[in-house]
DNA sequence: TCTATATATGAATAGGTGTTTATATATTTG
DNA sequence: CAAATATATAAACACCTATTCATATATAGA
């Protein structure tokens, strides 16, 4: 796997509306799924299964806490991607010509 | 449409080789069509069907010139983004632990 | 051990999407 | 205008993927 396609990979786990809010609820500090599951009313299935996805990739990380599987942003360039993008769109319109 | 599902289009957007092959194309300045169906060796058809989605996003912009038409990335921010992408996959490895 | 809780996994499916092929439109040149 | 070049668009299809449902595994407590 070259690195564009697994950049491309990377992108593609963060293209899913569900997933993303599961990623941001990450953001947040070692957070278990239950409560990912209950702050983004996501059944506690899909949200295991997006998080196997972003654990698989390396995005988020996880350790075992009694009962609980707590899970962390673990990669902080994803932090400043995330931080970049919500800026890019606050920005102002700029209508493209060449139609 | 919420923002973060705005969100996640961007990234969807980003999230396949093959458009995110051209998109990197139009980083390097404005370009034509036929040059980046070339330089990723992709169909005229295929890299236009692409810049019609990243440009309905504007990720990118166009202009013509003569007969030809020329795209540019559009957003300052995907540059920033590309960048924190390509370092994130430069890192070393961290296993995970708790499966 | 039995029960309850939390998380993970597998199968099945419905809807989405990248790609190709064929065709259309736009622009320049003869 | 006609021909050539560049780009865009529409339809069709094969493949993929998010979601649900059912089930399994893990941990804690009684």
């Amino acid at each position: 796997m070259d690195h564009l396609t697994e950049l491309a990979e990377v992108f593609r786990l963060l293209g899913d509306p569900s997933r993303l809010r599961v990623l941001l609820e990450c953001r947040k500090g070692p957070i278990p799924v239950g409560d990912i599951a209950r702050a983004t009313d996501l059944s506690p299935s899909l949200v295991s299964h997006h998080l196997r996805l972003l654990r698989a990739t390396r995005i988020v990380s996880s350790e075992r806490k009694g009962r609980l599987v707590l899970y962390t942003l673990s990669d902080h360039h994803i932090d400043r991607v995330l931080a970049d993008m919500l800026e890019h769109l606050s920005e102002p319109d700029a209508d493209d010509e060449a139609r």
